[in-house]
DNA sequence: CGCGGGTTTGAGACGTGTCAACGCGTGTGG
DNA sequence: CCACACGCGTTGACACGTCTCAAACCCGCG
């Protein structure tokens, strides 16, 4: 892991870009969002971004790369219960004060910011949208795992590849990281694809191919097409609302 | 639905207890909290509390009975996503004030209160810790989403159906509402418990024949007894700490 | 008395897991 | 530069958990 405090000029505007997303915020709020991160740590593939338990205050704001948040089974297996892209912020623990339970790693090569949350303090205090801001977002990830709990609970597994795939084409895109024909990189390995949705590693294997026979999704060497990805939603009945802060 | 004014004293004392579980609150704001809900809804079994996408501003309290949230799968099925007992917040979403995407509705008798969002501000602007309380609140019950994640995603029927029951147990004792001997109503079908844990009906009832052939369960006419709730919990690895708000 | 919702039981089908082996590419150390 | 180990993807055979369908049962209730 490498700290540094030299922003990429990159990464405040991939964070600015979400919290737009979910609430408009003033010129001078936008700026205090710029400015907010002061320390950045640059994670390789499969290094801890955060050890459960381990208290270290501060707000994670992914800005780079791929992490997930995962909690151990007694066996030793483990359940991912979220893949964090750019944009995203790691957890949400620090708005109650409450420790985070569960590991988060990162699946790539990842750069975090990190704010400080006396600063945080004073930044909200100052503009308060920004608050509502970053709690729409903790409202938007708690749908998301409850539609990952309808996955687990209600889809078989071509339903489930088939709408992670979905739901990560449909966050990557807004994020700006969707490449012209559907393309791109999800730098997951097969088995943790499988740790997300309950899944062996070898059915997923024949999932994809599946999907792959079917002509809905291209998934090789971290790369991901989804030749139509109208048909693959339909098939899956993917449907991106939950993704939404708002009902339109 | 029957709707009134006049609370009964017992209901305002299972909402403050179960602020005060999560955060100390002073007198004073004890008794705002106290004073919150100004209305009362009564919902007999089976009765829509909340229908999704209804935008109906205010914050719902349990007060008494049981409820659940669910989403919708394109074929019928449902997934219950919650469990709500008394003292819960129903949903959260008023704190960022997007809508719910989930329906919630009564499994058996119960009454909700109501608590004007208006007058919420003017008190958590008044006492500030009331909304920490709150916001831990929300914290737990994403915990205990994602721990149903877990159970869907890597334990088999018969763990998912005891810790289930595990939890109901710790949380309702919590509530006050388990009798000696590990005895507790849990007014569910065996459906609902599938339709909460991605089971079939009659597996379910199979693995409580299991539970109940173990000595670790009983389940008849909603009265669940655990005689040995430690034997059952080290059976399904059931830890509480996901539900507390702080780190011992 | 009959009806309906929930529970229970049985038999068989099917989706998914497990195990084991192999191929392939990459990095590493001799 | 080769030999090797290692991680990941792939394939096949088989076991097993869970689902589905169907029927019977129980009990409270109209």
């Amino acid at each position: 892991m490498i700290e540094s405090t030299s922003p990429s000029p990159r990464w405040s505007e991939t964070w600015l870009n979400r919290l737009l997303e979910v609430a408009p915020l003033s010129d001078a709020a936008q700026d205090a969002v710029r400015r907010a991160p002061q320390l950045f740590r640059q994670f390789s593939a499969r290094e801890h971004v955060v050890r459960d338990g381990v208290r270290d205050p501060g707000m994670r704001v992914m800005l780079s790369g791929l992490a997930c948040r995962y909690k151990h089974l007694p066996d030793g297996r483990r359940q991912i219960t979220a893949f964090i892209i750019p944009g995203d912020v790691c957890d949400f623990g620090f708005i109650s004060d409450s420790p985070v339970s569960q590991d988060i790693i990162s699946l790539a090569p990842s750069t975090i910011g990190i704010v400080d949350l006396d600063r945080l303090a004073t930044i909200v205090e100052l503009y308060p949208e920004i608050m509502t801001a970053i709690l729409r977002c903790a409202a938007i990830e708690q749908s998301a795992t409850q539609e990952l709990l309808v996955s687990l609970g209600g889809r078989n597994a071509l339903h489930r590849v088939g709408h992670l795939l979905c739901e990560m084409h449909h966050r990557l895109d807004r994020a700006g990281l969707v490449r012209a024909g559907g393309v791109f990189e999800l730098p997951l390995t097969q088995s943790e694809m499988g740790e997300a949705l309950g899944l062996s590693t070898v059915h997923v294997n024949r999932t994809i191919q599946m999907l792959r026979r079917l002509g809905l999704a291209i998934w090789r060497d971290r790369i991901v097409t989804l030749p139509d990805p109208e048909s693959l939603a339909r098939l899956c009945a993917f449907d991106p609302s939950y993704l939404k802060a708002q009902r339109d």
